[in-house]
DNA sequence: TCCATTTGACCCCT
DNA sequence: AGGGGTCAAATGGA
């Protein structure tokens, strides 16, 4: 959404951001990066109150509430992404790719077509193991999981050469349907104080991700029963806006060895999106993605990660 | 029954 | 040959 304004400010010659003094943008970086911690943080108060106030307006409000949240956690996203890739001159093409990339991806909207105009990166029957993959076009390293208002799925995980936890594999859960080429790896890089490197390949052309305006303008329109519906069809386990099913856990063993792939183990370490390590018996009821982590402890190691 | 996750296996690239 | 990325069957939760 936030995308196509952007995109037309930049310009083909040298563009402004290019003349500003490399710490400035960096100042500009760290205060989207603020931000975006920032929305995270009321998106999970948010995502607390929603599941305790099913009745009345503020259940009707918060999923509104909730959703704007997200698109803000999009912009700051897509704004941090075009930034990221704009660091050095070597950059610069990455940053046109990237624009030319998110400008011709509108097309790829039509499920139907995805299979000519979506080759781009992916081909509709990529052979399994091709993984020929351009330059990262963000990555970034951050001391706790955080949600980027996109709806990721996780694909793999694996353990690397030269890393000392497992890398999880997300794509965007749109793919299939509209041919999103977004995918990440999130990589835990250091145990204390936690950090993840989070590493985004290609960019989103899921217009799904602007259905959330369209609900809006639904509810807010002069059919009550459209807006009652909408309540009625906005539970916080629909998977299409569930803040937590975006970055599933990374599941972890406490004791992984030299294997390549996570062994099968009675005890794993779960981090939660909330930087946030809790220990679940596999055999237990595993949280899912999208419940099962109280909030106060998720709230509270939040407040800690915020000092 | 559907959907997300797990995980062993496959395959490309270096 | 080995590492890394992805696939897809199996599994489990809702």
């Amino acid at each position: 959404m936030l995308v196509s304004p952007m995109i037309q400010s930049v310009p083909h010659s040298k563009s402004a951001m290019e003349n500003q003094p490399s710490n400035r943008r960096k100042a500009m970086k760290e205060e989207l990066v603020e931000g975006r911690d920032a929305a995270n943080q009321l998106l999970e108060i948010l995502v607390c109150k929603s599941n305790t106030h099913h009745e009345g307006v503020e259940g009707l409000v918060l999923p509104f509430a909730e959703d704007l949240i997200r698109k803000v956690l999009r912009s700051f996203t897509n704004t941090l992404l075009l930034l990221n890739t704009h660091n050095d001159g070597s950059d610069e093409e990455v940053m046109y790719t990237t624009i030319k990339n998110v400008s011709s991806s509108v097309k790829c909207t039509n499920p139907e077509d995805k299979n000519e105009s979506c080759k781009g990166f992916f081909n509709a029957k990529r052979r399994r193991g091709c993984h020929k993959r351009n330059a990262p076009t963000w990555e970034k390293d951050s001391s706790i999981l955080m949600e980027d208002g996109y709806v990721w799925r996780k694909y793999g995980q694996k353990m690397t050469m030269n890393a000392k936890y497992l890398r999880s594999y997300y794509r965007c859960t749109h793919k299939y349907n509209e041919g999103c080429p977004a995918i990440k790896h999130v990589q835990r890089i250091q145990e204390d104080p936690p950090l993840y490197r989070t590493t985004y390949y290609g960019h989103h052309n899921c217009k799904t991700s602007l259905s959330s305006e369209i609900m809006l303008e639904s509810a807010f329109s002069s059919d009550s029963s459209m807006f009652l519906s909408f309540s009625d069809t906005f539970p916080i386990k629909d998977h299409s806006f569930s803040s937590m099913k975006e970055e599933p856990m990374e599941v972890i063993p406490e004791d992984y060895g030299v294997h390549n792939q996570l062994p099968s183990s009675d005890n794993y370490l779960l981090l939660c999106d909330y930087g946030h390590d809790y220990n679940y018996s596999r055999h237990d009821t595993k949280p899912s993605s999208s419940e099962s982590v109280q909030f106060d402890e998720v709230y509270g190691s939040s407040l800690d990660f915020y000092g």
